[in-house]
DNA sequence: TATTTAGTTAGCAATAAGACTAAGTATCTT
DNA sequence: AAGATACTTAGTCTTATTGCTAACTAAATA
């Protein structure tokens, strides 16, 4: 993957990445406390972790055996960010994609899915 | 993939897919205004397309031999509510993040990376 | 010191994702 | 009617992702 983003929406489409980012909003835990609640192996669980870290969502501190993991604010108020714009830039499109919308349906004959 | 999220950044995980997107918040496109910027082979591009109209993303209406198509807020909403959710719950916790942190300095030894 | 605990590394198998070419269909345009 | 245009469908290939087991290391604990 390329960028920021790339990575960042990559590792938050998996379902269990982001159980681990909503249990570590709450505050941090260890690998152990993280995996508990997952089914999976534990070294299919820590490979999920190494891309939230590599991704930079998520770092950790090894203390002793016990590795304490945390979430990095960054990336996920980028994300945040970005979605944020795209937003504010169509709605102020909105009563453009409406107008085309009566346009449509004046116009007949639309489509709306694949044939 | 399993919920609403899931393919949701599944699909914004793709840059040609955010690309896609940054257009459309300015307008509808057509297909082929769409394609017109990247290097790709139609089809190829066309399945972007599909990703992003299987997920909710994008609507489109065929209206002779051309497909326009446009943006549809409500799973880029739902994905913001989700990040300022998750944002909300840790930034209550900053507090105890930051003396995690003090407490580690202090105790020092503590790893940041894989060893 | 022997065992348990916590995490790590290595390697394999199955599936999904992303890109291609080639060929097809339905609309316009001329 | 013939040709160009705008997608569509089908099929193949390569790489990435996700899951597993087995074996290993380092740090507590009994």
């Amino acid at each position: 993957m390329t960028n920021q983003l790339d990575s960042f929406f990559g590792a938050m489409a998996d379902p269990t990445r982001r159980a681990v980012i909503e249990r570590l909003a709450s505050g941090p835990a260890s690998v152990s406390e993280l995996h508990a609640p997952h089914q999976m192996a534990l070294p299919t669980f820590m490979r999920h972790l190494k891309v939230l870290e590599d991704t930079g969502i998520v770092r950790s501190i090894k203390k002793g055996r016990v590795r304490t993991c945390h979430i990095e604010a960054a990336p996920l108020i980028e994300a945040q960010g970005w979605l944020a714009w795209q937003r504010e830039i169509w709605e102020g499109r909105l009563d453009r994609l409406d107008a085309l919308a009566h346009h449509i349906a004046k116009t007949e004959n639309g489509e709306n899915d694949a044939p």
